[in-house]
RNA sequence: UCCCCAGUAGCUCAGUCGGUAGAGCAGGUGGCUGUUAACCACCGGGUCCGCGGUUCGAGUCCGUGCUGGGGAGCCA
């Protein structure tokens, strides 16, 4: 890079900051302006790959400042590159250091430009002595800038969804998240998984999975009625009822009994009424769908799929997951270690009830073949009675799902859940029910139409063959991972019942 | 949706028996220092969530609404 050509990228665009620029470049000295000068990132500047004595630029927001009258100022810079910000070294000489340096409070942002040399001072490798500070932007009114270089509560950072981005947790956050789902999509590719991009509104009206929310264009005030008085949904965009999606299952089956590996990893939307820590209105879901598998192929892949993830997140992140066991959660690296090097226990819904039975522990609600599997009984079984993840498998008939496979028992069908440690059920699968005949034996056993799945149903007519699947929420591994203990603070802008405001 | 808890300064909180509001941080001013969420002094800053009630008097007690949190159900 020439020197000073970043000046010219589009954040300067505009005429104040140019003329602002402009105007310290003519009061710089000579041989200053020759400097050859490196855009570099935080983490780079950081990490010991740019030598010391190489003059540099970088932007960013600041953290804190402190002032010492040895004649200098410390700002500390962070651009979320990584989670420590640079201490930038302000001397007093700099032009701007009475009328802008010693008014630059946490929020404001900054262009710094100067030398990378080693730290004098503790607490840092590298730190930059500025020749040149630009403010970009200053802090309106300081004192009611929600951000504050101080420990904020978590559901106060959820009212400033915009602005707490710029904070240690949520940058953390942001970083593990990418990560991890770049692993994700690293996981599938090298065992040759395609990822398919299916539909986010469907019109499939009984997916089973929960409230959908309705995608309709028709005027809420004035609705098109037929003869009956009944809404005519045939004037709507679609010509017939459509929501968005509750799942991608149905659809990537289809790509799956082609490809024969694939997988999908997109948003989801469930319109339930439910208000935990475990839940969203808008999450993103990753399914992954194998063919010629069985139930045993689906949960090898599960442990396969979440040590991977696990293991990337634990080499990439290191910076960030320091910080959550730190100030987030004690264990939560040697959690995922653990759940690294331990094997998954695979476990009989039969089984499972009977060991629960037979505990001796008093659960609120007692365990009973027939009923699903409570949260206490999960966490149970993984936390107590095995000590490592479990998956538990063939549940019965009906507390699941019609697309899963009917067993020769003809009481349990082929379903798994994984359950974790520390959170309880993390994914959810199962073998699919991939014979016609069955299949619509249990649609119509459970009160849905054969006739409205024509599609799916074709699947089971031309070129069957037994494949099997799983789901598996990404903020609830982002919480597993981060150790949160609220998903609304592993997505961006949290959905759910009563809020949607930013 | 059900059960429980909370709401006081920009933020985190204290506020005794019902007697007219406090600290730390943040902000401003000054001092000091290669500082480390610096430190010291001073200053500014309040719809005590809203509404209604009890009382001579309510941040405090009662009712109600709103918002947030925890747990349950549903699930990923």
């Amino acid at each position: 890079m020439r020197p000073w050509e970043c000046i010219f990228s589009p954040i300067f665009r505009e005429a104040p900051c140019r003329r602002r620029l402009s105007r310290l470049l003519k009061s710089c000295p000579r041989n200053t302006r020759r400097k050859v000068m490196q855009l570099v990132s935080v983490k780079k500047a950081l990490d010991g790959s740019i030598p010391a004595a190489t003059h540099v630029e970088m932007r960013g927001w600041v953290r804190t400042r402190r002032d010492s009258k040895a004649g200098i100022s410390f700002v500390n810079v962070t651009d979320g590159s990584c989670q420590d910000p640079i201490q930038v070294v302000a001397p007093a000489a700099l032009a701007n250091y009475q009328t802008e340096i010693l008014r630059l409070v946490a929020g404001c942002s900054v262009v710094v430009r100067g030398t990378l040399v080693k730290s004098q001072g503790k607490g840092q490798s590298y730190e930059v002595q500025a020749d040149e500070i630009v403010v970009v932007g200053f802090v309106d009114d300081p004192e009611t800038y929600p951000i504050q270089p101080k420990q904020h509560t978590l559901e106060f950072l959820r009212e400033v969804a915009h602005l707490r981005p710029r904070t240690n947790t949520f940058g953390a956050v942001a970083r593990v998240r990418h990560s991890a789902a770049m692993a994700v999509h690293r996981f599938f590719t090298e065992e040759g998984f395609f990822w398919v991009n299916t539909p986010i509104i469907t019109a499939s009206d009984a997916e089973g999975a929960g409230q959908m929310f309705r995608v309709s264009t028709l005027d809420l005030a004035n609705l098109p009625r037929d003869d009956k008085g009944k809404i005519d949904w045939h004037q709507d965009f679609f010509g017939k009822e459509t929501y968005l999606t509750v799942s991608g299952q149905l659809n990537v089956e289809a790509y799956c009994l082609a490809l024969s590996k694939v997988y999908t990893f997109g948003p989801t939307f469930r319109a339930e009424n439910s208000n935990t820590a475990r839940h969203l209105a808008e999450f993103w879901m990753i399914e992954p769908e194998i063919a010629f598998a069985d139930l045993n192929d689906d949960a090898n892949l599960a442990e396969r799929f979440l040590k991977y993830v696990f293991a990337a997140v634990l080499k990439e992140r290191a910076d960030d997951m320091k910080f959550f066991e730190e100030r987030v959660q004690k264990g939560v690296t040697a959690r995922m270690e653990k759940f690294i090097d331990s094997s998954f226990e695979r476990l009989d819904y039969t089984e499972a009830v009977s060991i629960l039975q037979k505990s001796g522990k008093k659960f609120d609600y007692p365990a009973e073949w027939g009923r699903d599997l409570q949260t206490e009984h999960e966490r149970f079984l993984t936390e107590e009675h095995v000590g490592r993840p479990v998956v538990v498998m063939n549940y019965p008939e009906v507390i699941k799902a019609f697309y899963m496979r009917m067993n020769d028992d003809e009481k349990t069908v082929a379903a798994m859940d994984v359950l974790a440690p520390g959170i309880g059920e993390i994914i959810g699968g199962s073998q699919r029910e991939e014979r016609l005949d069955r299949l619509d034996a249990r649609m119509t056993k459970m009160g849905l139409h054969p006739e409205h799945y024509a599609w799916y149903r074709d699947l089971r007519r031309y070129g069957s063959v037994p494949h099997a699947g799983f789901g598996l929420g990404f903020e609830r591994l982002i919480v597993y991972i981060c150790g949160l203990q609220n998903i609304r603070d592993a997505i961006p802008y949290p959905r759910v019942p009563g809020l949607a405001q930013f």
